[in-house]
RNA sequence: CGGGGUGUAGCGCAGUCCGGUUAGCGCACCUGCUUUGGGAGCAGGGGGUCCCAAGUUCGAAUCUUGGUACCCCGACCA
């Protein structure tokens, strides 16, 4: 394959064309005939699956289970909470028919008139209401509660501008849906959501996250409290990868949905949700990828180890499967995931090439000379070092060297973080230091019209009022007013 | 929805301004030989509704009009 079909564009170049261009000839995904919505390719999809299974085991360690609801909502449903339905209404699909006909003229079909439905139908951008409105059911006495439910599905917002993974019309993600008898149970339940993500973003992607409050303009539509984990990505941009929101009674007094508790008293259920997305593949890609191609996590790779022989005949090909066939067992019985690729109609180096491409983190060569000393070349992707080493004891040097791996890119990650963050005090310098993406830790008075402000100026919002113990209170840097701690701000995705 | 751009082979493009050989190049694909420790070389081969429609013309990928699709930059958002 020609060297110019791979070569991507520069990071440093156009970072999002960069991007863009990375997800595509790493095969992980592209965009679909349907506007907005994209195809998840087999190498992409085994991320997101992987994710999926660590992610369920999360879950069902903290006591949920895994449900499945409609993917129509009645349209009268969304509009019951006001909030709700004024930050979904301006992006969803509407489903008004449920009919087609042949053309009159012969020439393929039309929408039949005659099948108009009565109450049209919504694809759902989100699912609290249609649950909601189950609950309801399900709910009768504190013993019913609390229901903890998580469903696996596919959402739908109809977005003016997309980009791969990380804002398509279409997406997959994981939506929790609990419900509460006390107020204290679903605020407690919301932040250990968070918790659980942002355990996952930094134990098994490697990317650093801050864990914070959003303001209430920034807020999901219904929620009294959202908890948020934002990540940075390697342009100094923010990346929102999970929500958890506290939704109070607000869905509960929508849906009509009483408990009698242990004092004979009725009240409405205290809810909370919770999700990501697939966007979580695209904050992998752009935390950590170099102008070579991907750098997966190992925790995360599809495939954590590639073996690749280099022989000059037939025979010797033979003598290292032989020998490589050994190792691959080894690896495998320590749970790492293994390719061997003797494919015989590419050369060593293009395939040096596009499993780094493909971002695979460890990658082992076995040639003649190896073949002589008892040897095998070691490459690990986030450095791109080389070293020969021993056969005898690879597989342990492998698996410790994945575990390293997975800590330098965290740290990495972390470390570039840290440098782009910084305090500010005044305005013009938060203008001059946004321009340049850095996460900036600011005093704001508390109103919406600063921040408002803020983002018409300057792009950036507040991703967050983080939670930390840095709670030194100062001067707003708009308008001096009294602050009682710094948030965060930057430009995102 | 505003501004800009592009539709020519599977992919990436040149040709369009200034109409005129059989529409071309790189990659990919197929065949053969030589190669294989960082994206192989040579030789040969196959593949086209030049986005669609109408018009101008002896003649249209090229000019005109209308349509359509996609991409980028904004506004909106996980």
């Amino acid at each position: 394959m020609a060297k110019e079909l791979k070569e991507l564009t520069s990071r440093s170049e156009n970072y999002s064309q960069w991007y863009q261009d990375l997800v595509i000839k790493a095969d992980l995904a592209e965009n679909s005939a349907v506007r907005g919505c994209m195809v998840i390719k087999p190498y992409g999809y085994a991320i997101w699956e992987k994710m999926q299974r660590i992610l369920d085991n999360k879950f069902k360690e903290t006591g949920h289970v895994n449900a499945y609801f409609p993917l129509l909502i009645p349209k009268s449903f969304l509009s019951r909470e006001a909030e709700h339905v004024e930050g979904f209404a301006k992006e969803c699909a509407v489903v008004t028919h449920y009919r087609l006909k042949t053309n009159s003229d012969g020439t393929g079909v039309v929408v039949d008139p005659e099948a108009k439905l009565e109450e049209e139908l919504i694809i759902r951008p989100t699912s609290e209401t249609i649950i909601w409105n189950t609950y309801r059911n399900w709910i009768q006495s504190y013993r019913d509660l609390p229901i903890l439910c998580n469903q696996w599905a596919n959402v739908m917002r109809w977005e003016m501008r997309t980009r791969l993974f990380l804002r398509t019309a279409e997406f997959l993600w994981q939506e929790g849906h609990t419900a509460h008898a006390t107020r204290e149970e679903a605020e407690a339940e919301a932040r250990k959501m968070q918790e659980v993500y942002a355990d996952f973003a930094e134990t098994y992607m490697a990317v650093p996250v801050i864990k914070g409050v959003k303001t209430p303009s920034e807020r999901f539509a219904g929620a009294i409290d959202t908890y948020t984990i934002e990540a940075m990505m390697q342009d100094g941009k923010a990346l929102q990868a999970g929500t958890s929101h506290f939704l109070g009674q607000n869905f509960g007094k929508a849906f009509n949905v009483t408990f009698i508790d242990k004092d004979g008293k009725s009240d409405y259920a205290w809810a909370t949700s919770w999700g990501v997305s697939t966007r979580l593949i695209g904050a992998l890609i752009m935390a950590h990828s170099d102008d070579n191609g991907l750098v997966l996590p190992p925790h995360l790779a599809p495939i954590q180890v590639v073996i690749i022989p280099i022989y000059r005949s037939m025979e010797q090909l033979d003598q290292i499967r032989q020998k490589v066939y050994g190792i691959m067992d080894n690896l495998k019985k320590l749970g790492i995931s293994v390719k061997f690729d003797d494919a015989d109609n590419r050369k060593p180096g293009w395939k040096f090439a596009n499993y780094e491409l493909k971002g695979v983190p460890v990658r082992l060569a076995m040639g003649g000379r190896d073949l002589e000393n008892n040897t095998i070349e070691v490459m690990r992707r986030d450095t791109l070092e080389k070293e020969t080493v021993s056969c005898d004891g690879i597989e342990t040097y492998v698996q410790n060297l994945l575990e390293e791996i997975q800590k330098n890119i965290y740290q990495k990650a972390l470390k570039l973080r840290q440098a782009r963050t910084i305090k500010v005090d005044s305005y013009d310098e938060f203008k001059e230091k946004i321009e340049q993406g850095y996460f900036i830790l600011a005093h704001w008075d508390g109103t919406a019209e600063t921040e408002e402000r803020v983002k018409n100026e300057t792009k950036a919002t507040i991703r967050c009022i983080p939670m930390d113990d840095d709670n030194e209170p100062g001067k707003c840097m708009v308008t001096g007013r009294p602050s009682a701690r710094r948030v965060l701000f930057a430009r995102n995705y």
